[in-house]
DNA sequence: TGTACATCAGTGAACGCGCGTTCACTGATGTAC
DNA sequence: TGTACATCAGTGAACGCGCGTTCACTGATGTAC
């Protein structure tokens, strides 16, 4: 990114989301203001016009690229650990990584995690109906969702008759738990205890889906509640 | 309700009250203003703060009425069928219709679901942390909840070792399931199936709670439907 | 039973704020000849 | 290679809005004697 040689910014869309993300990081998508965005990079409100046709096309970008984000969270967390041979234990340590990915993301970056479910009607959309932007985890997140389900009933610990709601209750049930850890009962717990509801909730999950009810195989590592004050993001450095 | 005899209102405090929650029915926490709110009861703006020391405290009052309707949605969906002689049966029967009293009137009255789990602060709260008051579903829902399961781990459905974590499972479940139905990709979904979504998602809870893996008896009476317009609300009557 | 007066519950005007957005403009850049 | 000019990407001032809240006030009510 060029040091701002005078009049001509060089990639003033860019800064500007960038600026506008990093609001959002901090407060939330109400906190992503157009005056305030101009501030932080420098230039007047009016600038932000020649990129943006309003207001809700800036927070738009920023929007996606929550939702981005919160999907690279869940690939990371499906990369953290190692692809084990057997393909039944392979499938579940998928299913417990995106979940991982998931919550920790929405503990990590609740601002990030709300902005990309945030209702923002782009220029164009007319509350378009039948295609909602506000979609499972972005898409992409989604079908990393389905495709491990897929997984888990070819490996035959799915039924194939219960495939169909899978994701529905398993995405619901994320995202209320998010919702209760983040402004719910559950956001005056302890880090360490928030970190073990995931982790039992999740084991809960893999149990409805497969029927085992054998206890999980082990406590979550200590070693990555480190992971839980903040998520790096490449794409946010502002100027 | 005086009729608003003159220069003296008589119950302006409960008229603001009922103004308030009529717009947060109609557009959710964000449109409760309140010299709307004063220009719908027919009073100065100023007048209000008579008997609330600041907006927020208006707001509290209205979250609470909120909460107090879900449960009340709760507890007539619990009346709405008759009870069942068998102890197991009856158990389902509660939680079945705890689930579909809370997603009912979550989506007929989405304005009120929303503002039930709104984030506000009241005069003398901090950001009191340890005591939030954003509880489950206003903590009179948790408890009928809590006593259910209990009542499943009584009847013997419920393994008494995976007590623990049942409400914070099931209340992510509905929670996130009325997000994605609200806000999410399932907004756009047709009544009917909406309906459906949430038939068959309680029958997993069941599943998953029980280790029953029958098929529920009866998909959900059509007749029910209706019910998904508008929830009555005896408290809301303005003026 | 009638009067003085404290208190209660309203009023209207105004303040200050910050927002999204528009306007007429100007400095910088790139291209045609 | 140098110049004219269209276009691009900024600027600063201003508009209009609606909000929460405060101020000094006034009409109505209730109570003491």
């Amino acid at each position: 990114m060029p040091q701002r040689p005078g009049y001509h910014h060089g990639d003033l869309a860019n800064a500007l989301i960038a600026a506008a993300t990093q609001l959002a990081r901090d407060g939330g998508p109400e906190a992503v203001v157009l005056r305030e965005v101009a501030r932080i990079v420098g230039v007047s409100a009016t600038a932000a016009y020649r990129h943006f046709t309003r207001h809700s096309d800036l927070m738009h970008a920023v929007k996606q690229g929550a939702q981005d984000d919160l999907v690279s969270a869940m690939r990371a967390e499906l990369a953290m650990t190692a692809a084990v041979p057997d393909p039944s234990a392979e499938a579940l340590r998928q299913l417990r990584a995106l979940g991982h990915g998931y919550l920790r993301f929405a503990l990590a970056e609740p601002g990030l995690f709300r902005t990309a479910f945030a209702q923002t009607n782009k220029s164009g959309e007319h509350e378009a109906p039948g295609q909602s932007t506000a979609t499972m985890a972005g898409s992409a997140g989604y079908q990393l969702l389905a495709e491990t389900l897929d997984e888990l009933v070819a490996v035959g610990m799915l039924d194939p008759g219960r495939r169909r709601y899978a994701e529905i209750v398993t995405c619901s049930w994320a995202r209320g738990l998010a919702m209760l850890l983040l402004d719910g009962p559950l956001s005056a717990f302890p880090a360490e205890l928030r970190d073990q509801v995931i982790f039992h909730g999740l084991d809960h999950i893999r149990h409805y889906l497969t029927g085992d009810t054998r206890p999980a195989p082990a406590p979550s590592p200590v070693a990555r509640s480190a992971q839980l004050t903040r998520w790096p993001r490449s794409s946010a450095t502002i100027r």
